[in-house]
DNA sequence: GCGTAGTGGAACAGCGCGAG
DNA sequence: CTCGCGCTGTTCCACTACGC
């Protein structure tokens, strides 16, 4: 497991071109090194082939989550009115507006080869003890120089959403308290890069979701992501409060959340906030 | 530790109805 | 007509949950 950075891209050899160009412009770091086994690079760049879980329709329309083969898509690219990307950070404390982001994670629900992201983020400040303590990432941790700053890493991810948004179709985030937290955190980085956060990109929140299915699923206790995962029998692995285990979890979670709302990914869709709807809150 | 949203309970106001 | 009762809706407040 990479300390600093795995990166993930799919369809083809877009690592071997997009990314290390990339990493060369914007990180500085040697496409040699990059793909030398062994090297310091790769332990932090690698990619990672994995078997995930896609989403396709049921009859009635609810999104619903089936196996599909490794690097097969079930799902066409024509039939989904999104590309679903389910996200999660995990950050220095809760003000957006005093703390940054220290780890970056995120996993494509269309599944396939190379289908998620994830990140250490160097946040150019200390971690504080009780931050450290509730996500295992200290300040010796990431405050290196070996690991990206967000600025590093902005174009890399940029470019991976990109080479997973089909054509004319927007980007769905989907994160657990993404109102209040994710989103509020990411939209302060890239205003701290001077970028703008595409057109296209909608954002979720599942932990709407999940209150607005409480209501009508007296079963349901409590809404965080445990005991959601606990309630939907779906285990992650990994050590919990980390960014990628929560990714998987809330995978998991998000396809049982709209198969109670029945939901489709139409209505999805519908649920998501523009970019801008989030600014206002924050 | 913080900020926000949601929730549940208490308190109150307003209304309708029946009894005297 | 007046009073008392009960029901309903609204408002406020305290508490809880949620993210790290």
């Amino acid at each position: 497991m990479s300390q600093v950075l795995r990166f993930n891209l799919q369809r083809n050899n877009i690592w071997s071109s997009w990314s290390v160009r990339f990493l060369k412009q914007h990180a500085g770091f040697s496409s040699g090194k990059l793909l030398q086994p062994g090297s310091y690079e790769k332990r932090h760049f690698a990619t990672k082939l994995t078997e995930t879980t896609s989403w396709h329709k049921t009859d009635s329309g609810s999104c619903i989550p089936a196996i599909s083969p490794l690097g097969l898509r079930q799902t066409s690219e024509h039939d989904q009115p999104a590309t679903i990307l389910v996200f999660d950070i995990e950050t220095t404390g809760f003000l957006h507006t005093d703390h940054r982001i220290v780890e970056f994670a995120l996993r494509d629900l269309s599944g396939g080869k190379n289908c998620t992201f994830e990140t250490l983020i160097n946040p150019e400040r200390n971690v504080p003890r009780y931050a450290a303590e509730a996500n295992n990432i200290s300040t010796e941790l990431v405050c290196r120089p070996d690991v990206p700053r967000f600025s590093d890493v902005l174009p890399i991810l940029l470019a991976y959403v990109q080479s997973r948004q089909a054509p004319g179709k927007p980007v769905l985030w989907v994160a657990h308290n993404a109102k209040l937290f994710d989103v509020p955190f990411v939209m302060q980085e890239f205003e701290r890069c001077s970028a703008q956060v595409p057109a296209d990109w909608l954002f979720v929140d599942s932990l709407y979701l999940a209150r607005k299915l409480k209501k009508s699923d007296g079963n349901i206790g409590l809404v965080n992501l445990k005991a959601l995962g606990k309630h939907y029998g779906v285990s992650s692995e990994g050590p919990s409060h980390r960014a990628m285990p929560d990714v998987q979890a809330l995978c998991g979670i998000l396809p049982k959340i709209t198969l109670g709302l029945k939901l489709t990914c139409d209505g999805l869709m519908s649920e998501a906030s523009k970019f801008y709807d989030f600014r206002k809150v924050s």
